[in-house]
DNA sequence: AACGTATGCAAGCACTCGCTTGCATGACCG
DNA sequence: CGGTCATGCAAGCGAGTGCTTGCATACGTT
């Protein structure tokens, strides 16, 4: 066969799961053929089938991997500067979130009829929540978040804000005045207000 | 044919426009066939045609009815107790997006394909949005919140955390382990806080 | 050179989908 | 009664869709 218009082939099998990706983001499970799929990769539809077994085998594994834990966050282990901190950590979260919402949103869109998609605990917003949770357990040990609240709802309140601003920012638009730089150091400054954690 | 097995037969297009919606909030636009519908609003499929002459059609004007406006919200002209005010309004907010979370997720996921079904600005979450923003601007007109901030990001603060809640916590019930209306109270005490309008 | 492996290509199969057609039947109305 | 209208039913059509099979071709190793 042709050694690939490419120097190097690029592993063919991660070349059909990018493919198989992208496809499943615009198209959802459906509407991700395996004929369209294969023409994306660059590569012969009997290809997929030879590699994955079936499409169903295929689109799991693709989406396992897009939506894999992307490392350990930046918050610190000993709280100094609450709202440096946690701006640091949710302009990385938001961008994150906001590259993979085409993914993220449709694979919600489907969780009813693909359950087995469901976000496990070691994905990646659960392990942000986790994180973001115990760092707030920290500020509040040192004394750094002094108002009274439930941890985890706090916790909450950041990561929805986020997810909801990510998710929904290019399809309503006129929902957000503000630039997403301009509009995150506003959510952490009310977030650093709401947990008692303004520096003075 | 027959007089329906019920006394009175309940329009029949309406019958077929619920069922488009529920097959549609399950299985999205394709997993929606026009036959499932039929059988489910049991009719039979020519009906469909005949009635809304396509699937597209019928499907859009299903999802257009299903996310309407449901009617002005309940946040008071003149604001006296923001804490109260804002939890009515956040409970009855919660309830809509969690009701309808299906067919929203579904929605949302889908949207590139068929962006025609993207919210308007006269969609019910829009109205809830500019409602939320112009009470904000009441209550700092009152001098009932004391804090600096914008109040678009403060408005997306609320209305994301709620939006998040209500659409993850049934797919991620791990991360949500306060029930919903404790959760909520939470948010809204958080944001009061954030926004300086605590009562003292 | 010989062989195993990975891929391509063409064809096809059984099935589903949106949609159409033709005809029968019952309900309502003048 | 006769006529129109809404609906049901059966059949089918053309276009996909997931997946398989058979065979040819190229590469790497020995």
């Amino acid at each position: 066969m042709f050694p690939g218009y490419l120097g190097r082939p690029m592993d063919l099998r991660q070349k059909i799961l990018n493919a198989a990706t992208e496809l499943y983001a615009e198209t959802g499970f459906r509407g991700a053929t395996t004929r369209q799929i294969a023409q994306l990769a660059g590569v012969n539809e009997v290809t997929l089938f030879r590699h994955f077994g079936s499409k169903t085998a295929l689109l799991h594994e693709a989406i396992r991997c897009a939506c894999a834990n992307s490392g350990p966050g930046n918050l610190p282990e000993e709280p100094a500067h609450p709202r440096a901190e946690l701006l640091t950590w949710a302009e990385l979260h938001w961008d994150v979130l906001w590259n993979r919402r085409s993914v993220i949103r449709t694979a919600m869109g489907e969780i009813e009829e693909h359950p087995e998609l469901l976000p496990r605990e070691s994905s990646a917003s659960a392990c942000a929540g986790r994180e973001l949770a115990e760092y707030i357990e920290r500020l509040r040990a040192a004394g750094l978040a002094r108002a009274e609240f439930a941890t985890p709802a706090a916790a909450m309140t950041l990561m929805g804000t986020l997810f909801a601003d990510a998710m929904s920012r290019d399809i309503m638009p006129f929902a957000y005045r503000l630039e997403p730089k301009e509009a995150i150091t506003q959510y952490v400054d009310l977030f650093v207000r709401a947990i008692g954690a303004e520096e003075r």
